[in-house]
DNA sequence: AAACATCAGTTGTATGTACAACTATATAAA
DNA sequence: TTTATATAGTTGTACATACAACTGATGTTT
């Protein structure tokens, strides 16, 4: 649908105000679509960023910080969202041995099988972008790098 | 910033996997760009949206079911949007007297100046996207627009 | 070694989001 | 007319986000 049928508005001021109204829109749902769908596992789209992190340095440990400079939103709160994982058994979480403020954060077995059942929803998504020919996929990612580059 | 350096990671799965964690992320950043200039006005992006909905109906009142069906993010709670501009007198809330159980939400002329403000800052992001070209924007647009689209 | 600064993570709090239950009014059916 | 159903908004609540203040551990300076 096009956005202006999804705000119900005639037009958009230019090019690139609507541009601007359209990613913000079409990330917002895409980020929907996802929730959504790994809300039947019990997990948040975040938390689920989390532990693709966490595989991503399996079987070493992560550290909070190294979490949170690698997640999609970054101002969500690492502590908090590892406590949620730890309730469900997903992570296991223990101090570092030589530098005590630091917390080593492992992805359990439990986390993993639980990975491979996310790994089949993003799949999915994937196969709804059928109507996207692979070099458009391309492009868009190509162009949100630019959007978000900044002049000199 | 290419993706891949903002969230330290060295690939991805594919361009479908790229473009949709690209997507969901540019779309984000730029939220939370507007988010940060709306700030010192005392507005969210969503009370933003809102007043400019209102201001498309001016002189005409809105009810709260227009206003949500035209929110970027229709999920937010339309009826504590509104309280929140009332509270700070950028709107009018009454009974709408045919139907009572409508409520008209008009825009003040204080809402109206302080829109005035926020098209600077739009302007200013526009500005912002340079490196852009206007058919590079009108493109971005029309591939959100075929990424929301659904098969038969 | 004592004092200070920095770092890694945690906690507090105001605000926002998601979603369901509720109230009041209006319309339709029996 | 009484009961049932649908509609327009409101309220409650659990959870998430934004951001600042705090705690404890480690480095650095003198």
């Amino acid at each position: 649908m096009k956005l202006e049928d999804e705000l119900k508005q005639k037009s958009f001021k230019n090019p690139y105000h609507r541009m601007m109204v359209n990613v913000m829109f079409t990330g917002n749902w895409l980020m929907k679509e996802l929730s959504c769908q790994l809300k039947p596992l019990g997990l948040s789209s975040q938390q689920n960023n989390v532990l693709g992190i966490l595989r991503g340095q399996y079987p070493n440990p992560a550290t909070l910080g190294l979490i949170q400079e690698r997640m999609m939103d970054r101002d969500s709160n690492a502590t908090r969202l590892v406590d949620k994982l730890l309730e469900k058994g997903l992570v296991t979480r223990c101090q570092c041995s030589h530098n005590r403020r630091q917390v080593d954060i492992v992805i359990t077995e439990k986390g993993l099988e639980l990975l491979k059942e996310t790994d089949k929803i993003i799949q999915g998504l994937e196969d709804r972008f059928k109507q996207i020919a692979p070099e458009e996929a391309t492009l868009i990612g190509e162009l949100m790098d630019k959007l978000r580059e900044r002049e000199a």
